[in-house]
RNA sequence: GGGCGCUUGGCGCAGUGGUAGCGCAGCAGCUUUACACGCUGUGGGUCGGGGGUUCGAAUCCCUCAGCGCCCA
């Protein structure tokens, strides 16, 4: 740090340090360390994505963290990755397709479009890491994981193939989510619920057994009348009781006959009187509640919607074919036409919409994948009691709330792009019963294992309630673990085997399932279909902590960093993430051979706020509120963007975002640049030794105020205080070191005395060096650059900061053997307040006197006790005096502005210059406030009520303040005397 | 409908029983030999409304209102 610049240039630092730490693998972590571990899983972000706000303060978090625990003394472990985001990435890249190729992934088939994924991933994938290297994170990218890496996709694999052995997954015909534009199945999580504007459409249906009755019904959405196969009303209703079992002339589609659109009139319970007439159009292939009805009544389904939420045949003529929003108008219009639509009032209810592609989800009949959650109750049990924790803890109760109203996990998916769901169908034909000859058949002599055979003597029936338990199923020995079979028969919910001792006729499927790659060419080659549908990508990130760490094998890493230390997280994926890693940890590593008293998979929590504009509003790419990240860091530098955040960042609370934090961060790395440019130009020894007999007032005082800021910085950081710990920081360094310390230090370095200023560069180097340390965590960058360029590296030991900061030991508050030698007695602190103040009032007299800020005034100072030199030179500069005369016994001019302390009366003799009167309206009015302050405190210390019942040290406290407050007092009306 | 959070100077926030604070913005002045990305000052709040507990309430309780989020 020879030629430094004025001011701190970050462009020219960061990319220097980065680069300096890759090569030296200060972010790489030893398992082998003897050093207890620390460890924290990233929050995977998109590998699609670009580094956004809401990335940059919870990486900034995790680094803070990451940083601090090394100087700990930990062994850290910040393990970075990306996931595939299934949908996004595919819709990103069909659209991409379709821009340049005008073709659809149809066009391309499966595999080539999978090709072109992988090069699109291959090419933009590690976009976003980029971006997080820029912003300084200190993961250790040598063990970098991707979802859809083999080793990692066969952890997927395996877990299904687990939980489906356990009976957990199974296949079901049921209602899901449908985002019509992706076209796949959504699991609730992804269902966002909006208010939309729409109209409530009353209709009326004419009765069967009673043509002059006419039941009006009211429904948001007509278009779904044509697939409608029941009204209902509540049992209960008076008013309608008499109609239950007749029927009603279903009102579309108008080119159906009559007697084919004849439909029940059921009860049913579900159905408020309140809500519309009190009858319920009944859509099981369209509505969820519809749909259950539908099943306690036995109704027929009829689907109205193609996949893609167009009308089918069903719906008639006159809609077949439209979209479904259009269908909905026109059904209105020949409902009109018809004579048989009411009214059509302006209605607003809540709408489910694909989270993805921001469209009306679709209520839709089809066959998925579920997943009954396992480790419920465990997981729910260790944030209950506290064995994890989260902050802020009212987090806890939104986590046990959906763990209590769980339900099962849609897992299944209608993409390409993601985890191609490991199982394999082929249908069978059974003729009579079922023998182990058909097995054989269909699976080749290579699937025929001992344990049935053995056990299978008998024949069919053995084997049949062998398949029945379902908690079994047939394995093939020399790869237990890695497959399942069993028979299915078509079209049935899951469950129904169970009951059944025999196989009737009929088709069937058997169902293999397997991770295994040679299983997988087995059953190709016997003419079995794998499943088309991948898995969410949920079900991938939801193995991260124990995934990216080698599981199923019990690795070193896993050994010595699972479970993590920290989650940092958005609260918005509580459910989609956190919940399910925590039963993923339960489940997969709980198992004996990873002896973990408990398997949980990180032991706290902290959620983010979430970054909003200064208004306010969500940052999004529409309302172009969004400020990139890397414009901020090009402009600002990255210090200045972390700092900036942090700053404004409080625990538990969204974040409003405001480029002046930038600003402000920018403004911080440059103050904290040029304190120690001052310190440079000094010269002098770096590091000196600290003279204890030379110690000033203020050095003590620093001292003292470094101590507190450690103790404050520490504490913030335990509690994840992140806004409280750089306030800290901010205040001490700025207001406390800068303002105050540094300018009274130049009385030193102004003067003669080479022993006082060796010991105040002593002190300063003690300082800044401690300093700089509890920045490093907050400022990585501009931190490593003055350790190094300020020379604190020299002396230290390789893995104490002599090779990097990052590695240099975390500040400790100072003990009482430290504060006994040094004399760091409290009352330095007082001592030095109080003549800080006496400045501070000293300035106002300038003020007063309406003397320009730059002319130089002489002082004259009657000090009450004795007064150094020191203090006088320091009291001196601070009051930018051309001198200050201590004399004793001056006796002042009538009307010479002073201020009174303890430490004595401070004046401005400056005859005809004091605009008297001016002067006396401020004194007038600083009596005024003491008077009231005076008055406030005597009205409860007259309380008897007070004086009684408060605490003695509350008493002694209110004493002691009203002493103070007449003490002033005294000393403005002197002043104000003076000036009569 | 249920749950959670928020409401303190123009803006953003801290303050959880004992003298209402911080930063930004504002205003006034300043080429003070580290920093104008700076320095020195300064104005501005009956702590959302109402009620209660208490010697004492921004803080605890009740209630009302507004805003936001989550769930149904």
């Amino acid at each position: 740090m020879s030629e430094i610049p004025k001011a701190y240039e970050p462009q020219s630092v960061e990319d220097k340090w980065y680069d300096f730490w890759l090569k030296q693998g200060c972010f790489t972590a030893d398992p082998k360390s003897v050093k207890p571990a620390y460890s924290i899983v990233i929050p995977p972000p998109n590998v699609t994505g670009m580094l956004h706000m809401g990335h940059v303060l919870n990486n900034t978090i995790q680094d803070i963290l990451s940083r601090k625990a090394r100087m700990d003394g930990k062994e850290v472990l910040w393990l970075p990755g990306t996931d595939h985001a299934g949908i996004a990435t595919q819709v990103m890249v069909e659209k991409q397709l379709k821009k340049e190729e005008k073709k659809s992934r149809h066009d391309l088939g499966r595999e080539e479009f999978l090709k072109r994924v992988w090069v699109w991933k291959e090419k933009h994938g590690d976009i976003i890491i980029n971006q997080l290297k820029k912003l300084g994170c200190s993961c250790d990218w040598t063990r970098e994981r991707f979802t859809m890496d083999p080793e990692y996709s066969r952890c997927v694999q395996k877990v299904f193939v687990e939980l489906y052995k356990k009976g957990l997954i199974y296949r079901g015909k049921r209602m899901v989510n449908w985002c019509p534009v992706s076209q796949t199945a959504l699991s609730d999580e992804e269902v966002e619920m909006k208010p939309q504007k729409g109209f409530m459409y009353h209709f009326k249906v004419q009765v069967v057994e009673e043509p002059d009755t006419w039941l009006t019904i009211a429904t948001t959405r007509p278009e779904t009348i044509p697939a409608d196969t029941a009204v209902a009303v509540n049992p209960k209703d008076p008013r309608y009781t008499h109609l239950i079992g007749k029927h009603v002339y279903r009102a579309l589609p108008l080119d159906q006959p009559k007697e084919q659109r004849i439909i029940p009139i059921v009860a049913d319970d579900h159905v408020d009187f309140e809500f519309g007439t009190g009858v319920l159009k009944v859509t099981p292939a369209h509505d969820k509640a519809d749909f259950e009805i539908g099943l306690r009544h036995q109704l027929p389904v009829i689907d109205s919607l193609t996949p893609d939420a167009k009308m089918t045949a069903a719906a008639g003529a006159d809609l077949v074919g439209l979209d479904r929003f259009v269908a909905r108008k026109k059904a209105a219009e020949i409902l009109e036409a018809a004579g048989t639509l009411a009214k059509a009032e302006p209605y607003e209810n809540n709408v489910g919409f694909s989270q993805r592609a921001d469209v009306p989800i679709e209520p839709r009949l089809s066959e998925q994948w579920f997943l009954k959650y396992p480790a419920v109750e465990q997981s729910k049990a260790c944030v209950a009691e506290g064995r994890m924790k989260f902050h802020p803890d009212r987090w806890a109760k939104v986590y046990d709330h959906w763990l209590t109203n769980i339900q099962d996990w849609c897992i299944s998916r209608q993409l390409w792009w993601g985890h191609r769901i490991p199982v394999w169908r082929k249908r069978i034909k059974i003729a009579s019963s079922l023998l182990p000859s058909d097995i054989s058949n269909c699976l080749g002599q290579d699937w025929l294992i001992s344990s049935i055979a053995n056990s299978d003597q008998s024949g069919g029936a053995n084997v049949l309630s062998f398949l029945a338990s379902r908690t079994q199923a047939w394995t093939k020995e020399s790869i237990a673990d890695a497959a399942c079979i069993q028979i299915l028969p078509l079209y049935s919910n899951a469950p129904s085997l169970s009951s059944r001792h025999e196989l009737p006729h009929g088709d069937y499927d058997v169902v293999a399932c397997s991770f295994s790659d040679a299983d997988a060419k087995v059953f190709e080659q016997l003419g079995f279909t794998q499943d088309p549908d991948v898995l969410d990508t949920w079900f991938s990130s939801w193995l991260w902590p124990f995934a990216t760490m080698g599981w199923p094998e019990q690795t070193e890493t896993l050994k010595k960093f699972y479970p993590t230390t920290d989650l940092v997280t958005g609260p918005d994926i509580i459910f989609f993430w956190v919940a399910r890693m925590i039963m993923a940890g339960y489940e997969f590593m709980g198992e004996a051979k990873f002896a973990l008293p408990d398997p949980l998979p990180f032991q706290n929590v902290y959620f983010t706020g979430i970054i909003r504009d200064k208004q306010g509003r969500k940052m999004s790419k529409t309302l172009g509120n969004s400020p990139d990240p890397l414009v901020l860091i090009a402009q600002y530098g990255a210090d200045a963007l972390r700092f900036g955040t942090m700053r404004s960042a409080p625990l538990g609370q969204d974040v409003l975002f405001d480029e002046k934090d930038v600003e402000l961060g920018r403004n911080f790395c440059n103050k904290l640049w040029n304190a120690c440019r001052f310190r440079q130009m000094q010269g002098g020894e770096v590091q000196g030794e600290i003279e204890r007999t030379s110690l000033t007032p203020d050095d003590k005082w620093l001292l003292l105020k470094l101590d507190a800021a450690i103790r404050e910085v520490t504490i913030a950081l335990n509690e994840y205080k992140f806004s409280e710990a750089t306030a800290a920081l901010y205040r001490f360094f700025w207001s406390e070191y800068c303002d105050w310390y540094v300018e009274a230090s130049k009385a030193v370095f102004f003067g003669t005395d080479p022993q006082q200023k060796a010991n105040a560069l002593a002190v300063i180097d003690f300082v800044l060096s401690h300093t700089i340390r509890l920045f490093h965590p907050f400022l990585p960058f501009i931190t490593e650059e003055l350790w190094h360029g300020m020379g604190f590296a020299a002396d230290m030991p390789d893995n104490q900061g002599g090779k990097t900061i990052m590695t240099a030991p975390w500040p400790l508050p100072f003990d009482d053997d430290f504060k006994g030698h040094y004399g760091l007695d409290d009352c330095y602190l007082e001592m030095t307040d109080t003549k800080y103040e006496l400045v501070r009032n000293g300035r106002d007299l300038r003020r007063a006197g309406n003397i320009q800020a730059a002319k130089k005034v002489k002082y004259v100072f009657k000090p009450a006790q004795h007064l150094t030199p020191h203090d006088a030179e320091v009291i001196k500069l601070l009051l930018n005096a051309e001198s200050l005369a201590v004399n004793a016994d001056y006796a002042p001019p009538k009307g010479t502005p002073m201020v009174n302390s303890k430490l004595g009366e401070l004046f401005l003799p400056l005859e005809g210059l004091i605009d008297v009167a001016a002067e006396k309206v401020r004194l007038a009015k600083e009596v005024e406030k003491i008077q009231s302050e005076i008055g406030k405190v005597e009205q409860k210390l007259a309380n008897p009520n007070f004086t009684q019942k408060v605490p003695p040290a509350v008493l002694a406290e209110h004493e002691q303040r009203l002493a103070d407050w007449k003490a002033k007092l005294a000393h403005a009306q002197i002043t104000l005397d003076a000036l009569n």
